[in-house]
DNA sequence: CGAAATCATTAAAACGTGTCAATCGGCATC
DNA sequence: GATGCCGATTGACACGTTTTAATGATTTCG
């Protein structure tokens, strides 16, 4: 393993290490000529600058780390593209880290990211304990919530869940539907619960109680929760709509019920959230709470730049984008 | 910012930096007592290693490369798990980075995790130029080729896509098609290419000519991609089947088949490859050529880290696995 | 009881880059 | 022709950790 290091590229384009990094890091500082000489010399030689010796002597490094609950949902998959653009325009890199839901993977994550001295963190948080992130924040790193709502002292991109939830409800009492069941993950997840009070909101706005929606809480929010959803739904007696916290959940019932011979919409009416591609292409299309997936990633990546490269003067902004109802057969009577 | 370094550690807990290093890296040789009195030092200071510096002094990370082709695409959201769980039992970290099919951004990933000096990469590569691929061995850091068979002097583990193709197509030869589209991106995507050759090996075993397959090329290998596809397939007038290259591509055709009024299968039979989640749920369940996702990123991981642990020991190995025939309602007359 | 051996700890030298004060050379001004 | 000035370049040090050879402390054995 050879190890061609500043120096000798230094020593081939005949000028000091010093010039070398000059060139890497301010261009516009070093002469033309001189500038093509050492470039030249990187081609040769086949150069590429060591980023750990770079990040320790810079004090930081030039990614940021990306936690997000879940790889496998479309959802998260979107905003890390928008994250993804926004920061290749300024090479940058980014350090995609999945929490699974599970506090320990965040802490984890979060302790690799910090390692790594990343310039700033994206996260979307598993639970409302900040004191991690407040850690974080006192080394210096800049955090900014994504789809989690947040106070005054840190930056938050976020979406009105409470009104997507009533959004949701408010359609399906439309509908007709008087007994509502509510499938979501723990609701130690922020989504899940405002998802939840949006939902009983609608309920007293129709002047339902509240005991007219049950709760069925499952592990995981993927199709597999939604199939464990389903057998509860089948054996404790079916609701007149059921509400999904998401999509991927939302897919999972549809699938179960319709194998247990359960036909969409006519026996029971469904709805999901967060509107994924696969949605409007499933069994029966999926009515959904659509959300501006892409947008959040971009805005809080700006948010978070933003903030790393002026510390000092930034403004903590906690944005709130609203929901949006897309209805569609799985609702309709 | 406040840095707490080893040192500080070092000074609080009444030792020398080289023991604190040393609780870090081999705690069982230092004292019991010492030992402790150094984890309480970190922890009351709150100190976190410095990953750029234990790598700078290292020589290589704790850390792998993985470069897809396309993060939304669920396979290799499978792949990654199975890297993910093999990566964090030795506590390393995963890097995933996206190459979007483009060489241009795997170049780009590439740069990256070489100056990221990662201890090895995991890829599937764009395309058949392997020179980049060379270069990064050349400077010691271990390849391993995911869903990409290679050659003797590198270990990969893939799936027989001409197997593959020949199944999918097979298939539809059985159900009674005799004029076959194929639905892919471009070819210098191996995958597309020999899902090919195995459409045209089926053809040629059923005794009919090659032209029988008319090969519908689209940029991305997504469900845009496939609605791209099903426009051309319209207004060149359908052929009795498509086999698309994934199931994304599949997922998009069906979706604007259905949409222009044509039914699935009774109007066109269809395949897609992968098998996804999500190709069980579609509208009309998907026929499709089930790989073993997980497997594949577990596999591929375990031959990484042991070339990596033992460069000089290892053999190379190329292992090949076989695709499962999955027939679902789209393709059953 | 002294010497040898074992064990725990330390001091100092790297790793490759970025930074900054210092130097050099060229040029214009007086 | 001396002086000052400015841009280009240099040299040396620092970043925080790991490692190795050496030191100090303690035990074991003859």
């Amino acid at each position: 393993m050879v190890t061609v290091g500043i120096k000798e590229v230094a020593r081939r384009a005949g000028v000091s290490p010093g010039t070398v990094s000059n060139v890497l890091n301010r261009p516009e500082r070093v002469a033309p000529a001189t500038r093509t000489r050492v470039e030249e010399a990187i081609r040769d030689l086949g150069f590429v600058r060591n980023g750990s010796a770079s990040t320790l002597r810079a004090g930081q490094s030039r990614a940021i780390g990306l936690v997000v609950l879940d790889v496998g949902n479309p959802f998260f998959v979107a905003v890390a593209r928008g994250v993804e653009d926004v920061v290749s325009d300024r090479d940058h890199a980014v350090i995609l880290c999945n929490s699974g839901e599970s506090p320990a993977k965040q802490a984890r994550n979060l302790r690799v990211l910090a390692e790594q001295r990343v310039r700033g963190v994206l996260i979307t948080p598993v639970d409302d304990d900040t004191s991690v992130l407040r850690r974080l924040r006192d080394r210096g790193v800049a955090v900014v919530y994504v789809d989690h709502p947040a106070s005054g002292d840190v930056c938050s991109v976020a979406v009105d869940d409470v009104a997507g939830g009533d959004l949701a409800t408010s359609h399906l009492l439309a509908g007709g539907a008087r007994r509502l069941a509510f499938v979501s993950g723990p609701p130690a997840i922020r989504q899940c619960s405002d998802r939840r009070r949006g939902a009983l909101r609608a309920l007293e706005t129709a002047g339902l109680p509240a005991d007219a929606l049950t709760d069925i809480v499952v592990p995981e929010m993927n199709a597999h929760g939604g199939r464990l959803a389903a057998e509860t739904l089948l054996s404790d007696g079916l609701p007149d709509a059921v509400f999904c916290a998401n999509d991927l959940l939302a897919l999972g019932v549809l699938r179960a019920l319709s194998q247990a011979g359960v036909q969409v919409p006519r026996d029971v009416a469904l709805i999901g959230y967060d509107d994924i591609e696969f949605s409007s292409a499933a069994a029966v299309p999926l009515s959904s709470i659509r959300q501006p997936m892409y947008q959040l990633g971009k805005l809080a990546t700006e948010l978070l730049l933003e903030e790393c490269d002026d510390p000092a003067g930034h403004a903590h902004q906690q944005i709130m984008f609203q929901p949006e109802l897309v209805v569609r057969e799985s609702s309709s009577p």
